[in-house]
DNA sequence: ACCGACCTACCGACCATTCGGTAGGCAGAC
DNA sequence: GTCTGCCTACCGAATGGTCGGTAGGTCGGT
């Protein structure tokens, strides 16, 4: 008795992980924690509610897997994109901005868990506090190496300015997912580049710029 | 944390309802539309599930009558303070910041729902669409008005001025309800002032003014 | 007498998770 | 080669609980 090959097929560990990794993304952006269901998970896959909870023990188990997964993701983008040269800020922040603007569905499932990771009995509460102190502290590091070059105005608080570029990013990931969207990288260029001209360097990028291409 | 139940005790409609919303309000924002059951609301208030049903035809009403009596109510608030003088953006932000910084659970509601409102089956899909849109439109003809003043640097094109200033405080809002809390009304006070200062005006705001406390 | 606030009882659907099993594939013994 | 034992991928059924919503009644104030 040979089984019919619909959608049973076994596939080896890691092949199957990543699938639901990516299916539970999707799901998890669009009705966040809670209002995503195991069940909805396991049919983007095509396997069964136990088949899924076979590779991850339980529903928050999952959600940190897929969080964790895309960060490391996005470090490793990053290094890719920068090898060995350490970028300024702008270069930084422009760079994964428009990364950011192809994936859409990546953007907003950090924007709902954010949100809904507020509540200390979310399963991500201690990974999403973690995750925005480290951002900050490494942003801010890069700032004051920035103003030592003469690249950033020293009249602003590392920190201060870190909190603040995070912020916009963020309200602007809100607004750029809403519709009518907002131009999410040409704004924040924008804002970037009056970071620079403050600093009375002749930058390659200007405010408002004619060449600079907005985002889908 | 409950509110006692007093067994029996029935009140007038307006007034049950300003509980129930009160405390819908305060299980929304804490644990968002999906993760929040009507039965919580309802022990909070100290009714039964249906006794609330009674009250809000269902949990969609329920949701949508808690953002619109809030949006009412900002609205008066901004009425109150303001009278017939018509406020600079600066000022009208740093008083709504202010307000903001008293009521953590409000914005938390705000914060929450607006990025669960992403999904389009989401009951508050098309309130925060209208929303957004409508806040950018206010905010950008006061910019406008305020460059004629000489307020604010007429380099900036009101449109993206204001998607930036809303960005800039929701995202700050989202930090600030994170432990540990960014000083939100500070670090937006301080960008504010590099509106004015670069108007070339000398405004009453300050960067950094020693009298600012951070908020609550 | 009746309106409206609110109750108990209940429905059908869905929830995450558990349990007991089945089948494919690979390793080594014969 | 093929038998055997075991690991892994996965399923069907059922767990106990919760979900939003409904039906029909009780009871107090006017």
């Amino acid at each position: 008795m040979v089984a019919e090959r619909i959608e049973g097929l076994r596939l080896p560990r890691t092949q199957r992980r990543q699938q639901i990794l990516t299916a539970a993304a999707q799901a998890f952006a669009e009705t966040g924690f809670h209002g995503t269901s195991l069940a909805d998970v396991a049919t983007r896959v095509g396997v069964s509610q136990p088949g899924l909870l076979h590779h991850f023990p339980s529903k928050q188990a999952l959600i940190l897997a897929v969080l964790e997964e895309r960060d490391a993701e996005d470090a490793r983008y990053l290094d890719e994109v920068f090898q060995q040269a350490d970028p300024s800020v702008v270069d930084w922040l422009v760079v994964l901005c428009a990364k950011n603007a192809q994936r859409p569905e990546l953007v907003q499932l950090y924007t709902v868990a954010a949100a809904e990771s507020l509540d200390p009995a979310h399963p991500a509460h201690e990974f999403f506090q973690r995750r925005y102190q480290r951002i900050r502290q490494v942003l801010a590091a890069r700032i004051e190496l920035d103003q030592q070059k003469g690249l950033i105005d020293p009249v602003h608080v590392p920190e201060d300015l870190a909190s603040e570029l995070v912020a916009l990013m963020d309200g602007l990931q809100l607004q750029w997912l809403m519709r009518p969207p907002v131009d999410m990288c040409g704004l924040l260029r924008r804002r970037l580049a009056r970071l620079s001209a403050a600093a009375g360097v002749a930058a390659g990028v200007a405010a408002g710029h004619g060449g600079d291409r907005s985002d889908d």
